[in-house]
DNA sequence: CTAATATACAACCATATGGTTGTAGGACGT
DNA sequence: ACGTCCTACAACCATATGGTTGTATATTAG
């Protein structure tokens, strides 16, 4: 996945209705209509966080009859946990790497 | 956490170089001067990245001396961590559902 | 066929973002 | 005390974002 990519995916989640969207559409896939009625906005804007989503590969669209239904990727939601957890990991080395000085520190004679 | 808040922090991981700087200050605290060179953009565009992370609370600054030692909130890494599992957990109480669903189906006689 | 529904997309607007340069102040070395 | 280093912040610019309205197209209902 490319650096754009990521940022797409974290970009996407920058927003409280497209994590409102997410969270709807992995529940049960919902069309962009049906969300739409649930916002305070026009139908063309949840269309565009839709897009925006979709962009990041965080939603796929799957057209049933004259609507489109919005499911949720699990996949990229996943990808972007795991990358988080890969700064967690960076500082888990740290500690490992002090702990491992100590270590030798310790064990070597004066 | 108020919504803006989760904003800011998904907002300020969507930037590659923002994403390179927590990486580098989980792993020791770097000053932004330090932080500044490895980067090809002013020391002022840098500043303004760290500002972003410390804004969402990812990071904080250390004064030490005439520099400021910028250190990543772990907290904060894992808050977002947390929030993407939600999503996840979604999901699964929806397979559970199913599953129950399905189990009671199976279970009641015809 | 016609009307209503669902979507797509363009044009527009205000504000935010990511970069620049320039100015200014505090801390350090000599 | 002086120059240098580190930081802070303002002003500016181009582009992106999040919203609007309006128009066009495809599908379904009757």
């Amino acid at each position: 996945m490319t650096e754009v990519g990521v940022d797409r995916i974290f970009q996407a989640l920058a927003d409280q209705t497209r994590r409102d969207i997410l969270g709807r559409a992995i529940q049960s896939g919902e069309s962009v209509s049906v969300l739409s009625r649930h916002y305070e906005m026009s139908f063309a804007a949840v269309q565009k966080h839709v897009a925006v989503l979709e962009r990041a590969a965080l939603v796929t669209k799957e057209r049933r009859g004259r609507e489109q239904i919005v499911h949720t990727n699990r996949t990229t939601l996943r990808r972007a946990m795991t990358l988080l957890d890969a700064y967690e990991q960076l500082w888990i080395q740290r500690i490992d790497q002090i702990t491992e000085i100590l270590t030798i520190t310790e064990g070597e004679p004066k």
